[in-house]
DNA sequence: CGCCAGGACGCCC
DNA sequence: GGGCGTCATGGC
């Protein structure tokens, strides 16, 4: 990764990169896709710090008025320009399923989101589809002013009053974990430097939390990347490709793994 | 219309 | 421990 600053613009090239297959690929639902000048572009948020981002060609970035400081404060970590995606992919190749699906979209990254966020976020995604998520998604952060609510803001709310989401049975789980991390019954900073197991355990004294929710709280917003969420389209890769079990050799990367191979299984058959 | 969705939970055995 | 029905909503 490179950058200068031009103007009020940040322009990065950063290879292994791709805004449509990293920011549409279901690990984060709050980014848009807006028509510009640009082949790509999106707008969205880190907290409550806004963002236009587009892509120009294959490995040119502009981060839209966006000073240096705020650029390496927050989206040099948000976007994991920290870590060499090309390293990773190469290990990852050794199994013949995830080089077709690093092939599939090798530009796909593991975005450092907000915790809480995340958590909400993915309560939200149970058994649930992804046009629909997001919709619930914009309805909440729509009521609160086009920044996503915190704890605090939630927990002043019932499940009755969440009803403007539309998220059905969703609505009393959202209302447990804004309370619990309102009341600091649940850290989620304390979780995040937890060793894993007991990370899941603490995730899951909220209502509405299973295994495969921790999972996704722990990878997509702890940066746990030994995480390993399992959903359908998982399972299907599981049952499909590894009936004898997962290559053990990627366990401590298991979570970007996942990213490549749900991404590739889900769009498979389009 | 029916089937499905980045599941969790309670109940049953 | 594993299997199964239920939960609310709407995308397709």
């Amino acid at each position: 990764m490179d950058y200068y600053v031009k103007s009020n613009d940040v322009i990065v090239s950063a290879d292994d990169f791709d805004l449509d297959e990293t920011l549409d690929c279901g690990q984060a639902f709050r980014w848009k896709k807006i028509p510009s000048d640009y082949p790509c572009t999106y707008t969205g948020h880190f907290l409550n710090t806004p963002l236009t981002v587009s892509q120009t060609d294959g490995n040119k970035f502009i981060f839209h008025d966006t000073d240096e400081k705020t650029f390496n404060d927050i989206w040099y970590d948000y976007f994991d320009f920290g870590t060499d995606y090309s390293e990773l992919k190469k290990q990852f190749s050794e199994d013949k399923t995830l080089k077709k699906a690093c092939e599939f979209a090798g530009g796909i990254r593991l975005l450092r989101q907000d915790s809480w966020e995340c958590l909400v976020s993915f309560i939200i995604s149970q058994n649930n589809n992804i046009p629909r998520i997001k919709g619930i998604i914009d309805r909440l952060c729509g009521h609160y002013g086009g920044i996503f609510p915190t704890a605090e803001n939630l927990s002043s709310e019932t499940p009755e009053s969440l009803g403007y989401l539309r998220s059905g049975f969703r609505a009393r789980y959202i209302y447990d974990a804004s309370r619990k991390v309102a009341e600091g019954e649940v850290s989620l900073e304390k979780i995040s430097a937890m060793p894993i197991c007991e990370a899941r355990a603490e995730l899951k004294k909220i209502c509405g939390v299973g295994a495969k929710v921790a999972e996704c709280v722990l990878l997509f917003g702890m940066h746990r990347t030994e995480a390993f969420p399992v959903d359908v389209w998982i399972k299907r890769v599981l049952e499909k490709y590894y009936p004898n079990g997962f290559p053990e050799y990627i366990e401590e990367n298991q979570g970007i793994a996942q990213q490549y191979l749900f991404h590739y299984m889900r769009n498979l058959s389009e």
